[in-house]
DNA sequence: CATGAATGAGAATTCATTCAT
DNA sequence: GATGAATGAATTCTCATTCAT
């Protein structure tokens, strides 16, 4: 008579598969095609049970950008380890760029704006922290040119972001091979940020 | 008694007054917000009146995403003469950034994922165009370490892009201030790309 | 406490309801006449409400129709029985008129040019195939000079359909009684299609 | 200086031009597609133009049914003489219904029902009294069992009538061949109403 | 005579949200 | 916890008609 899974669980599960729900029409269709009864209708329930895990619309459309934020920081994550702090930077960027293609509906979840009214709860708060854990490193270990470890990891940001979707928001576009572009850019822009290596002389 | 303007000029007068008021609109509700009723409201007009300039809503939308993109072209086009190469494109960079971060929406909205309709497909096509031309000046030049003009319009682009929407997606998040980052990654990013000076000595 | 009527049966009463009203606006004004609006405020109900019942409104219209020719083939079926295969027709056929003079709109409706949606084409198939039937048994019956019961059934649909939608297209014309012209057509034609009686002398 | 076709001409050849485009529309599209914007669309003039020909959308199709009627009146007008009352009458229900075949937009604008309020002004009089008198004579001549013209006339602008309407509405129906129809419909109608050839014996 | 601008009403349809059951 | 019925407002768009020019 006890059920399988306990309530709790049975809930979250349901929930999470209605955000994964959303994400996906929310990645597809954008903000104009979105609706809780396209929702409602691909997860064969009614549009009411929605308001039973989400109190409107605009709240689980919070919810679907902090899960795809979530997945990104995962796959920062599981970088493996690199021999210098110039590698490592460099697989971190392909990573980030390669997660954004790989699932170019999360990617723009993440990075979309749901609502008119700006609000303070979509930072990207865990996947840029551990950037800048490992610029603050760097810094340490005196790789950068600066010491500013907050511009350093927000340029690199903005780079890897800007890479990112303009490949996925423009695919027609007749791009150089994306791995040309990933470390053409990679390269310039560290080697711009890093120090100088002493010459040998 | 003859008219003061004349019928076209009237008509151009009123097309550009509705592109005005439509871009205003849209640059402050964005892209959910934006109504031909509103528009037709604030132009104290009827919603119909819209559909004698303009198709359609996507129509109206595209004439101004269109204008935005003109003036984008222009304010490039507009750079005062730089000393130098780097100049110019820390300049263009500047620009670029700055034009995104004051029609935000318009801006979102050139890059916003196509719709179903794909007539409606803004592509910033032009500016592109210049910057191409600029660089490959640079690569005439011997400017720049490589010669393929292409790559490195591209993730020029690329950075200038993702500095510009993240600071749009992202208004809250506690950044670093405007010009540092502009500056900071126009340099790095440059820095990479250019021919090391000679040392002379 | 338990409500009086179970939720299948109050839902299959409202659409019904919906079907009767749509039905008698329908009728009233025609085709072009016809608006979702005018049912839903007879309904009392909003316009929404009408799309949880109807997907459309052809959806609503196609109902209407088929409703009035299910009506149809039910007074063909309750027709009385006759003395011979001569006059069941003539009853046939003065049926087949009456309903159509009875639901002018409906009729017209059924018969109307096929919309460019073509899945709102209504056939009364179902009626014509009764038809049939009763000419093949008199075919089989020897009472037809003619064995062909396709032929036969086409031209006495056709001869019916003639009366009835001339008599709903032009109520204005100086008509004879309908009696009358029910009545000799129905002579006319049957005589010419059945076998001369054997002059028995 | 003077115009080629002086001032009236050229009034009526625009006027015969915009029924002959709303015609063909109204016959197309049916009652709902028809709008005066279309017709003036396809006649490349503003719409307020056909204003100065017709006082309304109502007065426009007026007079589009009335044109199809004279064309078909003109048609019913060129048969050619025949042997006997008979053929007459076989010959007139062929021209009839291949009229309305060959000129389905023509027909069916003829036999529609512009407007809601019926008005006196669509009566089919010429080509009714056409048939009427074709009918007067052969009752003159005996060749009918009845005496009463209108009667007659009447019944046999119903078959004719019924027959072409249906061939067009229904299209895709499988009809027999059309000539056997014809000749069937009006065989067995005219040997229903002719008085019976004396048996020669 | 002809135009084109303008209107206001009305059309179908979709949507987020609420609530009794 | 879940449903499905219901709403009312908002959306885009079309149309017949009028009128100054």
């Amino acid at each position: 008579m006890s059920p399988k899974q306990p309530r709790a669980a049975k809930r979250a599960s349901f929930e999470s598969d209605i955000i994964a729900v959303a994400s996906e029409e929310f990645g597809r269709r954008g903000f104009e095609g979105f609706s809780l009864r396209k929702v409602a209708q691909k997860m064969g329930c009614a549009v009411g049970t929605l308001y039973l895990y989400f109190d409107s619309k605009e709240d689980l459309l919070h919810a679907v950008v902090e899960a795809s934020f979530r997945a990104l920081l995962e796959s920062l994550r599981a970088l493996p380890p690199a021999n210098s702090a110039r590698e490592m930077f460099r697989n971190a960027f392909r990573a980030y760029v390669e997660f954004g293609l790989k699932h170019p509906h999360h990617y723009r979840c993440a990075f979309a704006q749901p609502s008119p009214t700006p609000s303070a709860k979509y930072q990207p708060h865990a996947a840029f922290d551990l950037m800048r854990e490992k610029v603050k490193a760097g810094v340490r270990a005196g790789v950068f040119q600066s010491n500013d470890a907050e511009v350093i990891t927000q340029i690199i940001w903005a780079s890897m972001h800007g890479l990112t979707s303009l490949l996925i928001a423009r695919p027609e576009f007749p791009w150089e091979p994306r791995n040309v572009l990933i470390d053409s850019l990679s390269d310039a822009l560290l080697t711009g940020l890093f120090r100088a290596k002493p010459q040998s002389h």
